[in-house]
DNA sequence: TATTTACCTATTGACATAGTAGGCAAAAGG
DNA sequence: CCTTTTGCCTACTATGTCAATAGGTAAATA
């Protein structure tokens, strides 16, 4: 399952992205319109800023920001980042050469073809999908 | 992440589906074959039993057996017994009236698309499908 | 009656999730 | 310079799930 680290954080691009004029949004707006706790928020945009996602600016008129435009930022890789890996099999989380039975695994092709769709998916939408109307 | 629950699952299943000459299949061999521990194993044919999937017979001679043809299992079916829900998001695992924000969610439609994509994937392999070398 | 099997209840350690709490640091405005 | 606004940092915690293990009872067969 996608956690709520994932989901939120997907809201909270798209929040940037549809409030995006060039100036540093403060995480406290995107809470309140979120709904979301501002306190749990500081986490997951901590996250994002490491991962490259955004910049973030202190003091007054701080905030965060989109670092790319928004159709260049694709779903997986926000995903990917907060969940640390899209596979749904440990078997293929942690590099598929590590289960001594998968020679042998009837199932282990089945997680393979699965999991390639599921990242075709994810990589294939960008936020610019999302926020259209 | 489906857990070790489904993947064992679908592995007895095709334990058995491989193994079926109208006897029932002793736990027991099952797990040697698997590599699994039998008493893990008890708790999740136990839900298999439960959910109609299998038989089981006790005594001498008793053991495990399938109920239907392997093609006529779908490995969605057996995943979703085991694991609860298919659903990749809580918004959806739910019902999909349950979140109060779900007429203006950006998301919720992405999670849906997905969600479809993923039962059509799981409902539409059999047993049969995975056995076949 | 002994053996083999399923079936039942309870318990556990480890870990992840979804937060909360309380502060320090930096930047800007007055 | 001081206050306000903002991000940033460390630590903590309650709850739940996962992946088993332990130890028994019941049923069926030879």
């Amino acid at each position: 399952m996608i956690t709520t680290k994932g989901r939120y954080a997907l809201r909270v691009m798209l929040d940037l992205a549809e409030h995006a004029d060039g100036n540093f949004v403060p995480l406290k707006d995107i809470a309140e319109r979120q709904e979301i706790s501002k306190k749990y928020l500081e986490i997951i945009v901590k996250d994002m800023v490491a991962g490259g996602l955004l910049v973030g600016a202190s003091g007054k008129g701080g905030g965060y920001k989109l670092v790319r435009k928004p159709e260049e930022y694709t779903v997986g890789e926000i995903l990917e980042l907060m969940e640390g890996t899209l596979s749904s099999v440990a078997c293929l989380a942690e590099g598929t050469n590590t289960c001594p039975r998968r020679k042998s695994c009837r199932t282990l092709p089945m997680w393979e073809e699965y999991d390639k769709m599921v990242r075709d998916f994810f990589y294939s939408k960008t936020l610019c999908d999302l926020a259209a109307k």
